[in-house]
DNA sequence: TTCCTTGCAAACGATTTGCATTGGA
DNA sequence: TCCAATGCAAATCGTTTGCAAGGAA
């Protein structure tokens, strides 16, 4: 199901939280594990082959957001796709092509991201409490330039 | 109602893309420039006391972000909210309330835009051919904080 | 006239919730 | 045991659409 290192960390986690880890929630986990991007409530129920009712799924996903494992991202068309956290995924940003919609992870070197994260500081400073940062690169895809 | 210069360009580029500027579109662009940040159907609504239906305010919408006027953000509880688009505005970023949602517009100094525009060049690089970016601050606005 | 736009209400699709039942610590 | 989780169906909420009436060209 899901790779034994999520597994461990993520119970871990989630007895910490003191929320309980149960069959339905490690379903939702597993099939998020095995996406290479966000998945919406919709495609995970297919991808589940309707086994697991809509009403369930929203719930163990808004569970598992809220709970930290999770995190949403808000796209096209009004739909919620959610995906493992940061923590378990590794930060990192992301490559938008204009053209066919493709959304490709990216990971700055290091020093890049410390660069981008005090230009983040400097800029939220006062009047906001900046508690995280997504940067969004639009262009197009090897496939489609 | 609308600063005299977006009234001229914007009322030009609908011509040569053959929309009409009707007094509902006006209203909304009017409405959308007086607001520092994207705003949705609903609190356009609001912001225009309930004066204009709420499915004209969509369909205004959909017509002037399909004609480059404005530009839709996807953002938190799945509402989309709109702003003048970039070639109106000049570029800038959004600070996004995690608690309430609200988005707010910001410049980067100069100094900064640059830094990051290096940085998203130096990242595209050679997989990708980027033609714009976004930076999203996420946090807490000084009325959530 | 001939399109395009508007308003109202009904329709939609994604997500949420009430409630009775089941399941896990 | 006992509270949290689940399933189903009904309810919500943002948004879209059908249709008849109101402009503008």
């Amino acid at each position: 199901m899901t790779s034994p290192q999520f597994e461990s960390q993520i119970r871990h986690h989630l007895a910490v939280h003191g929320v309980r880890y149960t069959r339905g929630r490690q379903t939702v986990v597993a099939a998020l594990a095995r996406m290479d991007g966000p998945r919406s409530a919709a495609e995970l129920y297919d991808q589940l082959e309707r086994t697991l009712p809509l009403s369930s799924l929203y719930r163990s996903l808004a569970v598992l957001a809220e709970a930290g494992v999770l995190s949403p991202h808000h796209g096209t068309k009004g739909l919620t796709r959610y995906e493992l956290a940061e923590w378990l995924m590794g930060h990192h940003h992301h490559l938008v092509c204009i053209d066919c919609g493709a959304v490709d992870d990216v990971q700055l070197p290091p020093d890049l991201e410390t660069t981008l994260e005090r230009l983040v500081a400097t800029v939220a400073a006062d009047r906001f409490v900046a508690t995280g940062h997504a940067l969004e690169i639009d262009g197009r895809c090897a496939a489609c330039a």
